[in-house]
DNA sequence: TTCCATGCAAATCGTTTGCATAAAC
DNA sequence: GTTTATGCAAACGATTTGCATGGAA
């Protein structure tokens, strides 16, 4: 991310007024509206680039594109696999603890990002 | 899945012998050497029906394709973000609780799948 | 003999890339 | 002036679909 631009500084608004978690189609159509010359490309580019530099978090899904949410605090995902909604949940989970015993188990050192947990949600578990 | 099909099942051995978690792509290739008429289509098809049914499932990854996990018991995934792996881990979270503040919080009643973790493996960060 | 599952190919969806142009520094 | 970012269109990888055929109940 060396030189500003103008479409960059759109995106970034975009996801940061967002309180629900776009996808990169949606996040496009907003920017549109105004900047009826971006293009998707520029869009996903972006979106790639302000993950690689921790300004915003790509949440992958079971189900449709990925989404994406602007960076505050640690907070965890609760996913929904059917519609694929992603909603914020606030718990304390042992983080320092789990830590140290995934990486141990596996190797893998985990982010900490929060926790995601999938399951279905009010609307979906209804129908 | 009303009817069997020789297919299909291949399909969920596959599935159960691999302890890495496959590919859908890799589970076509090892299917087919067995025998060579399967299309991709059906592999697919399968996977998609047996995850509906609980029979196996699908980890959706921040790169690359869906993987797949035969259902044996409760247990959670730590998950390279570069790479893609992903690696088993055993920790006792406070399912119960949990669930309860989930659904309190967001209305996902969460699967009792396990919960997953994301970061760096091992050979990603050393490089 | 009525569904349901298959194989094939084409279509689709989400995303990435190559290239010429335009904007930032 | 020399990067770096953009817009466009084409390419791409992963997955889904429509349709005719073959196998299961």
């Amino acid at each position: 991310m060396k030189n500003y631009s103008r479409q960059r500084e759109e995106i970034i608004k975009v996801v940061q007024e967002s309180h629900d978690h776009k996808t990169a189609e949606e996040i496009y159509m907003i920017v549109k509206a105004k900047d009826p010359a971006v293009s998707r490309s520029t869009v996903y580019r972006n979106l790639g680039l302000l993950v690689e530099n921790h300004i915003i978090d790509k949440i992958s899904m079971l189900v449709g594109p990925d989404r994406y949410d602007y960076i505050t605090k640690p907070h965890n995902h609760a996913i929904c696999t059917k519609c694929g909604k992603v909603f914020d949940f606030e718990y304390k989970f042992e983080y320092e603890k789990i830590r140290e015993l995934v990486i141990k188990q596996t190797g893998v050192e985990i982010s900490n990002k929060g926790i995601a947990l999938e399951g279905l949600c009010d609307s979906c578990r209804n129908k």
